[in-house]
DNA sequence: ACAATAGTGTCTATCAGACATTATCAG
DNA sequence: CTGATAATGTCTGATAGACACTATTGT
């Protein structure tokens, strides 16, 4: 690289590589821009926001949500703007919603017109009243991320003998840019942080049934797991989760009513809830 | 904002939420650079990679390495490449120690001159031989990160009582820009990181002993730990660690010489090695 | 001899997985 | 009634923490 060995008295300032002078701007002028991975649990099967592109390039394909950091906001605000836009919720609405930094992509080429860094965020929301914002997110939608499991725990512990695992993940069609590898990173990394936070109840509403709140993680992972092994496991972990007075029913038509829950006040989760067989693990 | 609402045909896009024919580069303007935390475990005792700067603004004050992103590669790439100047070393060396991506800043005064976005990253590097490259990083200094435990765990099962706890994170003065905060979450990364991956490795010559190994450990998270516990951790985890046949010594002057071992193939650990008491969690 | 480290083995408390059992609802 | 879910309880195997003990070096 032609900048090495320039001179530490340059290299040591830690920013201003470029010459006395040389104005910083116009030297490597970069645009950057905030995607989203939105993901909701909508009937036990893991949904992810999408939108089609309207124009070239990848006209016509799934995207993730997203857009320019404008001037005077973080990168974080621009998440969480773009958060309330396409989910056609008010600002105050979306700002209660789990929004957490994925990483960034920079490759030169991932944008074929023009150097575009793009900060990833990951936001996980609980399943919404309303399918989608009114007529201005018209182009968003839900998009079932098939993780072959979901329905499949619940349906493999129920008995029936659904499509388990005859789905792929991810939409039919591939996504543009690299949002694919976007997309599968952030269902990575959400699937490793239920095992050690409590970030689960983010995908729940106010109030959820534990069996709700089991459904979440059989969803995700995509594997069935022992009702009353999970409820012991989430009840002893203290500020997992907060019992309420109000016992009236939920989690399907059918059974006892369920205690209701409200999330508590702990983030961690020690010791984790660690998924079961687990094949290889991967680091991030 | 005065983007919302702006008309779905547009938004669905993704990216070119700026009018049709305005060219976005020149729209928003950013320069996009990269922030080292570079450590390693130098005598029991945790230290972070710092260069003085020597220009306005914050002259003379401590700041991670760091420079510009080029035109042509990715921030990874320009990660590597500066990892490889501030150490000094060939970018075939530098290219074998551990890089991560930490996390994006993007607070808009992050830096007073102009709207800088900087992806951070995280490096492990083994005790060098060469304190640090020979004239061109001249200015690039191993710091004591103190965590008050490190030689405070040894300190503490020697028997002796030097200065333990009575050290502060960090070194003495405040860093520049927010690498005060970016060092913090390093930190922090990297203590979660020993838990549930085979990092530590990292922090170790090729060829290491179970005791090295342990130190790691303790340097980083400031605690001791029991030598045959950590031991029967280590080696009943598969891939973790590999045996090697050359039976020399190691690990201080003192005692029966150790066994070797090399980095395993695995990266993961499950179940993870969980650091003892734990006061209370944070999530990343 | 003594200190220090490596390495082996043991005991025990804790925790997760498996699973039986009872309770309470809808149909 | 049957089927489904909630909730409690029990048993057991795996694991981690605590710690005793032996082995092998330098001083």
């Amino acid at each position: 690289m032609s900048a090495r060995r320039a001179g530490i008295g340059a290299a040591a300032d830690g920013r201003a590589r470029v010459p006395e002078g040389y104005d910083p701007s116009a030297f490597v002028p970069f645009a950057v821009t905030v995607d989203l991975a939105v993901f909701t649990v909508r009937e036990s099967r893991l949904h992810v926001l999408l939108v089609e592109r309207g124009q070239e390039p990848y006209l016509g394909a799934w995207a993730l949500p997203g857009g320019f950091v404008l001037p005077k906001e973080s990168a974080g605000q621009a998440a969480r703007r773009e958060l309330a836009e396409e989910t056609g919720l008010s600002a105050r609405t979306a700002g209660a919603f789990h929004l957490e930094q994925l990483r960034t992509y920079s490759e030169p080429d991932r944008d074929p017109r023009m150097r575009v860094v793009s900060v990833a965020y990951t936001a996980l929301l609980p399943d919404l009243p309303e399918p989608r914002g009114g007529g201005d997110a018209a182009r968003a939608q839900w998009v079932e991320f098939g993780p072959g499991g979901a329905g499949g725990a619940a349906r493999a512990r129920a008995g029936s003998r659904g499509p388990v695992g005859s789905r792929r993940r991810g939409p039919g069609r591939p996504l543009a840019f690299d949002h694919e590898h976007i997309l599968a990173d952030a269902y990575d990394r959400v699937g490793a942080k239920l095992e050690y936070t409590c970030l689960a109840t983010a995908f729940c509403p106010a109030e959820f049934t534990l069996g709700e709140l089991r459904q979440v993680y059989e969803t995700v992972w995509g594997v069935a797991l022992d009702p009353p092994n999970f409820r012991r496991k989430v009840l002893t972990t203290p500020g997992f989760v907060q019992a309420l007075e109000r016992p009236p029913r939920r989690t399907g038509g059918r059974g006892k009513p369920a205690a209701l829950y409200r999330a508590g006040a702990a983030t961690a989760l020690h010791p984790p809830l660690l998924r079961p067989d687990r094949p290889e693990g991967r680091t991030e």
